[in-house]
DNA sequence: CTGGGGAAGGGGCCC
DNA sequence: TGGGCCCCTTCCCCA
């Protein structure tokens, strides 16, 4: 069962920022990330924004660095670049060609792969907000929601960036994080040819005064 | 205007 | 069916 796991976790797809090494990280800290295992380098996995492009990792090595900090906050483990962007396969993506049934939401239509994410989509619909914070009230649709949230009021952050030390609550605010670490900027503005590190960036960028009022569209840099 | 981080929402999938 | 983990994305705020 735990090596069926394993295989799974195998086919999974990964991304990696490129440009990471030769351009921004110390070697120290590049060194903690390679102790994971992984054998990808900036040459052999680019990092594409668009997801059009994956690669089958060779090594299934990943998970956490051999690096540890503990700064002011409480981290639990800390996340090596390579390392990181190494998914487990649950992305959105791997069930995109499975061509199975769509469950369709009866009141905005909406799609959905499984009956259990329609049921849980229809939560949205009646608002039924279960999950409260016992410090400040707020509720929340889903569990995990509130455990993300009750981390603002303990300060817990156990996502840490191990070639920078800055640890975070949240994961995908890590990953961002680790994407400024990368000297390569994938979001290109198709007006001016400025480029960001961050899609979120570009989209700023496109709502500035650049492109205000005119349509546009996201280009990835190649 | 850009860069960065915090917080939250929601879909895919597994169990 | 629902919890839990994954992911991406967006919004907001601040330097």
């Amino acid at each position: 069962m735990i090596f069926l796991k394993f295989v799974s976790r195998l086919s999974n797809v990964f991304y990696f920022v490129t440009g990471y090494v030769d351009h921004c990280i110390t070697p120290s800290g590049y060194e903690v990330g390679k102790k994971s295992g992984s054998k990808f380098s900036s040459s052999e996995t680019d990092y594409t924004p668009t997801h059009d492009d994956y690669s089958e990792p060779d090594s299934p090595q990943s998970s956490l660095s051999a690096g540890y900090f503990s700064g002011e906050a409480a981290v639990t483990d800390s996340y090596s670049i390579d390392a990181f962007f190494i998914t487990d396969g649950r992305s959105r993506r791997s069930g995109e060609n499975r061509g199975n049934q769509r469950h369709t939401c009866s009141e905005c239509g909406k799609t959905y792969a499984t009956s259990s994410n329609l049921s849980r989509h229809k939560q949205t619909h009646t608002h039924n907000l279960k999950h409260k914070c016992d410090v400040c009230g707020k509720a929340f649709s889903r569990p995990w929601l509130l455990q993300g949230h009750m981390r603002s009021h303990t300060g817990e952050k156990p996502f840490g960036c191990a070639h920078c030390g800055k640890a975070f609550a949240d994961r995908s605010n890590l990953r961002a994080h680790m994407q400024t670490h990368s000297a390569f900027k994938h979001y290109k503005c198709k007006r001016c040819e400025k480029t960001f590190a961050l899609k979120s960036y570009l989209n700023k960028h496109y709502e500035s005064a650049c492109f205000k009022g005119s349509e546009h569209e996201c280009d990835v840099q190649s």
